[in-house]
RNA sequence: GCCGCCGUGGUGGAAUUGGCAGACGCGCCGGACUCAAAAUCCGGUGGUAGCGAUACCGUGUCGGUUCGACUCCGACCGGCGGCACCA
């Protein structure tokens, strides 16, 4: 068969009858599978994208064909900082070179022959979609979700502009080398920690893989504690900080503010300015990873301020140090040398007090830090008490006296979402001299994204320079106003698409609820594990506050979820254009046909873990789809010309070879092990050549377990199984037919082999009943020669049987 | 640095979740068919020793739990993903 011919003969005939497409009427009966959709960067779908869309495929066909109506869309991510960068390179515009790319990349996913319903087709960067986000965040600043703050951002002083994290390399800015500073910017904020708790609590009910619940739970960093406020003399305000230790408390020996925290200017001295500033400047110059490596010499600087010890009344120091970050807690921490590594060492450095107040409950005096749980010395009133205990009292005392109390902290983050570009959707807020931020009313909707700009960077948002853009009224007053010059990041368009996807031609809403209720949750959500805690804790969270608005019923978009693994380069190094090993799928397509290709990366990798790339023994797929050929032409051929159909003990075994592969291939699919499903399909066809080969075969019977072969591969070559299907003679779509279902009946064997292991080393199989006892296969096992000789006339003591499987004898 | 994952023959990967390590392929070796080659079909293939039955070793390294460990626990080595403006 000629299989890229095959490939082109399919798909048209997919084309024109629309024959596996959802059909809404039968929405109760709805399998709704969704891949991460494409971002069009590159001009290329590239092997990744195979990767993940073809497995995925398989498996939705798989789905169909149990009797499911499948509902599997595609669509773009079309805004972000690669187009928007590419453009300013090359000096075209994104908008052209987006809608470009996103036409090849359609092409090649026809060409891949994936049941995609395209008339579902959804991308972010037109207006019929980005309208809808923008209605998202005006909801979202309805429900008080969406706020604006001052935030760190990259700033390059050279480029004058602020840049992505990924425009860093060493601290410096990739476009001209200057050291890259964080400077504060008012910023919209998503409040996502509103929800942290139901976020974190809901994971369990997840089937999602283990790993990726685990980063999501650690990701969101629940910790229960204490908030502990230190006043400042003079002030209102005082300092607060977040302990999960304030059995401590009475140890404290300096407090640490976050060097970027405004309020360090307020407090700092005049003689430590300069040292303050300096070590301000020093610090703006690094990353949080690098500021939390604990491997990073402690720093820091006195600002020659004092606060004031909650409980004892002391005059604490404050001084300012990298290690405490701005975005965790409350930006603040309270220094407790003797219990803590780090703080010892930065008290050992810079000379301050180190006070023991807490011992093991042993009694015994440890090497200070010690950093275990014990016993409160030293403490004054809360002294002799067990960490939970001291804790406890001391919480209580401080909500007494109005200095903080029992708190629950979280290390995830509010959701920044504006970005200081271009290629992205506008921000929907008017600012207005008098009444401030001001949204966009729903009418006029959507605020669009102008073609004529100047994106090149040059210090501002690039909005900021379009007059056209920038210029508008109030809708609260009526007078000249501006529009935010920010636009949202891409994150927030693919935080909903799975709920326009049904209903994507929708002109008066998102989506219609009574629809999206229907259709959703997402039954099976495939995709890379790089998006486990970002993008998939905002669509969940995303999905929670549309259900808190009443537009949707369901607490979590992604019922279950599965990561397909990353394929590498041959080098084994992640593919790269600066590496130089990037592979083509479109080659291989080309020369071995779509159906080979696919089938090659389900046999190749498995799913869930991917390698490196090589294309040793992509030509044994063509040769096993040509083995498969063969049998079922000719099986069809010779079954006409048989007279007489003989039953045959073959028969018998042939049956169990059919029905073994339907159960395991069934199972295999509901774990994507693709590779495995096709190996025991690959039994299956030299179980056929078998039977074949013996000399009383019966073609007729045969010619039953290739039609069942047909159903079976034809999730995993979707061409060359139509084509076998109407060359046996079928009528329409082979995916109208049901998948095989196992004859549990033809399983059953009357015998099966154990191993026999005599002080767990193996020394004989036997053959014994299938429903055989522990005595029974004991007697079995000690009539064995092999056994005989190995026992040498010890007696047993002990013996293990697990049915079915083995025997241990123990002597 | 922190969080998460992975490590099995010459090679890609299997292993019913603690029960016969290496399924199914690739590669290699041998045979059949052929004038020959290709294609196809059949057989073999973890290592060491042995003519052989068989014995010993073997799942990154070291240790532990267990009748039994690729699987569980501890320490280490190597690789990968994420770390909030790449998506």
């Amino acid at each position: 068969m000629d299989y890229v011919k095959t490939d082109k003969k399919w798909n048209a005939y997919w084309e024109n009858n629309k024959c596996h497409l959802f059909n809404e009427k039968n929405a109760d009966n709805k399998y709704y599978i969704m891949e991460m959709w494409p971002y069009p960067s590159g001009a290329n779908l590239h092997l990744g994208h195979w990767f993940n869309f073809g497995p995925a495929d398989t498996f939705a066909r798989f789905k169909k064909m149990q009797g499911k109506e499948v509902f599997q869309p595609m669509g773009f991510d079309a805004f972000g900082l690669p187009a928007e960068n590419y453009a300013i390179k090359t000096g075209t515009h994104p908008h052209d070179n987006t809608l470009k790319n996103i036409k090849t990349m359609e092409r090649q996913l026809c060409d891949m022959g994936a049941m995609y319903d395209w008339e579902h087709e959804v991308s972010t960067c037109f207006p019929e979609y980005y309208r809808w986000t923008q209605w998202l965040f005006l909801e979202l600043y309805k429900k008080g979700l969406a706020y604006q703050k001052m935030a760190p951002v990259n700033w390059c002083d050279s480029c004058n502009t602020v840049i992505a994290n990924e425009q860093v390399v060493d601290g410096c800015c990739e476009r001209c080398g200057t050291a890259v500073v964080r400077k504060e910017m008012t910023q919209w904020f998503f409040k996502i920690t509103e929800y942290a708790d139901e976020l974190l609590e809901k994971l369990d009910s997840l089937d999602w893989p283990e790993k990726t619940k685990t980063m999501q739970r650690n990701w969101i960093g629940r910790s229960e504690g204490s908030e502990i406020t230190f006043d400042l003399p003079g002030r209102k305000d005082g300092i607060t900080v977040f302990t999960t230790r304030a059995d401590t408390l009475m140890g404290v020996s300096y407090v640490v503010l976050a060097p970027e925290k405004a309020l360090v200017a307020e407090i700092t001295t005049p003689e430590q300015k300069a040292a303050v500033d300096a070590y301000r400047a020093e610090t703006a110059k690094a990353s949080d990873i690098d500021r939390l490596s604990s491997a990073r010499e402690k720093t820091g600087v006195f600002t020659g301020a004092y606060c004031i010890h909650p409980i004892s009344g002391e005059k604490i120091p404050v001084w300012i140090a990298d290690y405490c970050l701005g975005t965790y807690g409350t930006g603040a921490v309270m220094g407790v040398p003797a219990h803590d590594e780090r703080d010892f060492a930065f008290a050992k450095k810079y000379g301050l007090p180190v006070k023991r107040v807490i011992k093991a409950e042993s009694g015994e005096q440890s090497e200070l830090p010690y950093c275990e749980h014990g016993v409160t010395e030293n403490s004054d009133i809360f002294d002799g008490l067990k960490t939970k205990d001291a804790t406890a009292k001391i919480q209580e005392h401080l909500s007494k006296i109005g200095k903080g109390g029992k708190k629950v902290n979280y290390r995830l983050r509010d959701w920044s979402v504006s970005r200081q570009r271009y290629w992205g959707t506008p921000i929907p807020i008017i600012h207005c001299p008098e009444h401030g931020a001001v949204p966009v009313p729903e009418k006029d909707l959507p605020v669009t994204l102008p073609y004529n700009v100047n994106f090149t960077p040059d210090g501002a948002s690039p909005l900021r320079k379009s007059d056209e853009f920038m210029n508008t009224v109030c809708p609260v007053c009526g007078k000249p106003a501006k529009r935010d010059p920010d636009t949202l990041d891409t994150f927030v368009c693919s935080s909903w698409y799975y709920l326009r996807y049904p209903d994507n031609k929708n002109e008066k809403a998102a989506f219609n609820p009574a629809l999206i209720n229907k259709m959703l949750p997402v039954d099976k959500y495939v995709g890379g594990a790089e998006h486990a805690c970002m993008h998939l804790l905002y669509a969940r969270f995303i999905a929670k506050a549309l259900r808190d608005m009443g537009y949707v019923k369901f607490d979590e978009p992604f019922t279950s979820l599965v990561h397909q693994g990353l394929i590498l380069g041959p080098d084994g190094f992640k593919m790269s254009k600066n590496r130089g090993n990037v592979i083509n799928p479109d080659t291989y397509v080309d020369e071995y046909g779509s159906d080979v290709f696919r089938m090659y990366l389900m046999f190749r990798f498995a799913f869930t873990e991917g390698g490196a790339w090589s294309d040793d023994g992509i030509k044994s797929i063509a040769k096993f789809l040509d083995r498969v050929e063969r049998i079922v032409l000719k099986s069809h051929s010779e079954a006409k010309k048989a007279t007489s159909a003989a039953q045959s003990g073959a028969d018998k075994e042939l049956a169990y070879a059919l029905n073994y592969c339907i159960k395991a291939v069934s199972a295999d699919f509901e774990t994507f092990s693709f590779n495995t499903a096709i190996a025991r399909l690959m039994e299956l066809v030299n179980a056929m050549y078998k039977y074949e080969a013996a000399s009383n075969s019966n073609y007729a019977y045969l010619r039953y377990v290739s039609t069942e072969l047909i159903k079976l591969l034809a999730p995993f070559c979707p061409h060359v199984c139509e084509e076998l299907h109407e060359l046996t003679g079928g009528k329409g779509s082979v995916f109208n037919k049901r998948y095989p279902v196992c004859d549990e009946k033809a399983l059953i064997k009357d015998e099966l082999e154990i191993a026999v292991q005599i002080n767990s080393k193996l020394k004989a199989r036997i053959r014994v009943p299938s429903e055989a006892d522990e005595t029974t296969a004991k007697n079995a096992a000690l009539d064995d020669e092999n056994v005989i000789a190995a026992l040498d006339g010890k007696t047993v003591k002990k013996a293990i049987y697990i049915r079915g499987r083995l025997l241990n004898l123990i002597v």
